[in-house]
DNA sequence: ATGATGAATGTAAACGCTTACAAAAATATT
DNA sequence: AATATTTTTGTAAGCGTTTACATTCATCAT
């Protein structure tokens, strides 16, 4: 039906060969380059990629995977991905795991992407879990895989991340000096971050000789908003109602918990930060337009999209074949959810 | 290298067309079906997708077109989409034309994803100036095409949108019901929907024999969030602060705009909704989280993607060829921005 | 049983490119 | 000028499916 690179070559005077080496950049007579050109411009032809990538086994694309798309920690690394894709001829496919961020779904969804012979795949976030009988290893040994803020465990994948432990210390650190000792700990039942976070929190607390209390540990199901934002108030309402010894700081580990706990905080009737300092995760716009604008923890999200997306390329194009790790250094952004704690 | 159709052919005792037809649910005797099934079991093959699609011309792949992913209403629609799209064996390829909107760029990627030979396009908020030539009217003649919220105007392309003029009028009517007469009206510069608001406006001033001042019309570049967030504190600061007659009111086509509004205006020592009432659009979830919580016009994005990934499958596949139009009729959500004029 | 009918299967030609290999043309070497 | 070398170009065989057409098989009426 459309036209066709047999019709360029004719009109060009040339081999069906000499067209696909113009249009792929191999050596062709400058002279004969032109005519070829010309062609394809009278005739407003452009090659078939799928057809192209039968040939090639390259379809230049490359699988994205995110949780969801509701929290703006992953809408703006997808979007910085996308444009960094983009920029360099490939396209994106996006898919999302849910929010419930079971792993069985996850590995569904990368084979789905796999077989449809996508060049490479981002995760995002990839659950530890997934690794078990090492799913990402294995795939990353016949796929070029780049996990973004995943298990820093995941053996010879490449990964792109924040140095969240990092993060972490400072945001205790932080609080530490504000005088707080009982700091909470909210985190999301099943994610990679989630977990490099909590051992932080914990070696941190060994350190100080802070025994942790096991009731200051919350783990929320689902990363949804609208879900996080409504079950989250009540949740921690209940929760902190419940406790008899009271924290005096709050950490959660991504910015839609801190805005639920800042809701569930007030409808228990605490002020924040007076009563309770509260520290969120991400730097998400949320994060500045709430009040009392929330402490928090710069991901540069669109760095580590772009980081990743430029990384998948090398590795889809054969440069530098070993699996590397990209780190990032978060930064404490300090705000005014945050004060002494009272009576100091 | 890897294992082909001619591989299970061969280990199920049938030829290669008879596997392609179980695979494609063509008539096939149960007992040889069974046989086939078997060794795709074994072998663990699935079809090459690049390969069917070069046949058939479908890869099973519609392209998704959005400004940008950092407002959550776009972010919401893809999300949606995307996973209608999955549930049925589609695949999304996103692509955003950057919050700059130019129509340039939207054609460009428009014409990527047409020459990727994805089998549909979904645009998101299309601008108007692209069917100046008849542009996408011409593409829905050789590919599926809806879009969503995109200019009414547009024919002979299928349609998803809210009916934004009635949401339009039901601000209005709500704000005049409060005693509010001058309504500033802040939209950004290429935006289809912001075309048929201000249409509403300015026929509902006119109805209401109101002349319209010009000074309240107030037009900004681009949509990136943190772009508008900075800027438009600024500029509304100034703006405002030059008019010698203020608004009591004041609606801003989508949530960012409203958000940036909020700041200029406390930056400008105006009481939100004490000096001016305020109304967003879209419902996004900044609108309840920011205080005063935004009164504004729920979008219902996740219906809208549903709605149009379905629509776009049917057309794919054959069903309700002639282009339609889906229409949602959008709801007035009122918070705490709004107040009765002052001194009423 | 026999031929007519219809359903299931097989054969082989697309689909639109890339690329190994061969041939031809241009350039260098003597 | 003749030959050796290198660079360009052409020929044709894939890449892994689908599908029109031809063939075979099963079923049914006679």
């Amino acid at each position: 039906m459309g036209i066709r690179i047999e019709d360029v070559a004719r009109e060009a005077g040339v081999s069906t060969a000499t067209v696909s080496r113009v249009i792929n950049n191999h050596p062709v007579r400058e002279k004969t380059k032109e005519k070829v050109i010309a062609a394809m411009g009278k005739l407003k032809w452009e090659p078939n990629l799928l057809a192209r990538g039968l040939n090639t086994g390259r379809g230049k694309t490359v699988g994205v995977v995110v949780p969801s798309l509701t929290n703006p920690y992953f809408s703006e690394i997808v979007e910085s991905i996308e444009t960094s894709l983009t920029g360099v001829g490939y396209l994106g496919i996006l898919m999302s795991t849910g929010a419930d961020r079971s792993d069985a779904r996850e590995r569904e969804v990368v084979e789905t992407l796999a077989r449809r012979g996508v060049d490479g795949i981002i995760v995002v976030d990839g659950t530890d879990e997934n690794n078990h009988n090492g799913f990402f290893s294995a795939l990353a040994g016949r796929l070029p895989l780049v996990v973004i803020n995943g298990s820093p465990s995941l053996d010879g994948v490449d990964l792109v991340m924040t140095d969240q432990a990092s993060g972490m210390v400072k945001v205790l650190d932080y609080l530490y000096s504000l005088g707080h000792r009982r700091i909470a700990f909210f985190r999301a039942d099943r994610e990679a971050s989630a977990d490099v976070k909590m051992d932080a929190y914990l070696a941190w607390l060994e350190e100080r000789g802070l025994t942790g209390d096991p009731g200051l540990i919350v783990r929320f199901a689902g990363v949804n908003r609208s879900r996080i934002l409504v079950e989250m108030e009540e949740s921690v309402y209940s929760w902190i109602s419940r406790l008899e010894e009271k924290p005096s700081a709050l950490f959660a580990c991504n910015e839609l918990m801190a805005l639920g706990a800042l809701r569930g905080l007030e409808k228990a009737g605490f002020d924040v930060p007076g009563d309770i300092s509260l520290v969120g995760h991400d730097n998400t716009p949320y994060a500045s337009l709430v009040k009392p604008a929330l402490t928090t923890v710069e991901m540069k999200m669109s760095e580590l999209g772009g980081a990743a997306a430029r990384r998948i390329i090398d590795r889809i194009e054969g440069r530098g074949t070993d699996p590397q790790r990209i780190l990032f250094s978060p930064e404490l952004i300090i705000r005014n959810s945050t004060a002494p704690v009272a009576g100091i």
